[in-house]
DNA sequence: CTTGACTCTGACATGATGGCAAACTTTATA
DNA sequence: TATAAAGTTTGCCATCATGTCAGAGTCAAG
């Protein structure tokens, strides 16, 4: 398989399919005569795998680490669901923060005129207003 | 005021503070001879406003518009409504796809054993399992 | 054989930020 | 005052994931 097809095959770009591999995430493919990379059904579920668990919000380091509780047969559950926890945790964090910041913004909007008026307290708030 | 104080006085950091000028998002500052940028209070007062808005989720495209918007008395208030609510908005969507990712998470999290045992219908989801 | 589709590498860009290093200035202390 | 410590300068590299563009080489079909 060339790099177009285990692209449409596992959903990465050929972009991202070459970053992944200088960064070490997939292994360097076999090369044909032409330098073309050549790929087999292995690498395209290995990125299937890499843009499910980006999709779940898994940074890069922690796939790695995934990646690794994959192939391991043995490895204890325990593993895989404390790396999940951790990252839910973290997407939590991040949404409250997002909501935090909306919220805020939604307070200032209503009592925004909203007109041809100048006053506004929303850039007086940005302003410093009332921090 | 020199970048250390303005820094201080305004929260940005000395090494963003350079990065807006470079991206005139503040004006290029007065030089003293020895050739160390020169800060006046509008200057401070300016860059928290880009902090605050920053705060808020604003992406620096925007913050440029709010400037504007900011030293133009004159302006609607509904201009500036106009952004925060498209952020506010924004923000939302955002928030959403985190939490969604979160609740997947969770929901393969309570499903995983979380012990000795191997089997876990989280790697298994992001293996493919069941898109 | 020619043309179009594919692939290669390398580089630049985003957005906000951190860090390092070498050289120079200013300030404070002995 | 001499010296040391702290502050500032510029410039470059790195992050994280991704896009795009260019120029050159390859492959497949007509």
């Amino acid at each position: 398989m060339k790099i177009g097809a285990v692209s449409k095959a596992s959903g990465v770009s050929q972009r991202m399919i070459r970053h992944y591999e200088a960064i070490g995430l997939i292994a360097t493919p076999a090369r044909r005569d032409s330098g073309y990379r050549d790929y087999s059904e292995a690498d395209a579920h290995r990125l299937r795998f890499i843009a499910n668990a980006r999709d779940l919000g898994f940074p890069i380091g922690e796939i790695r680490s995934l990646l690794g509780l994959w192939s391991d047969a043995g490895r204890a559950s325990s593993e895989v669901k404390a790396i999940a926890l951790a990252r839910a945790e973290d997407l939590k964090h991040k949404a409250e923060a997002l909501d935090a910041m909306r919220r805020t913004l939604m307070d200032l909007a209503v009592r925004c005129h909203g007109d041809d008026r100048p006053d506004c307290p929303i850039i007086e708030r940005i302003a410093g207003g009332l921090a």
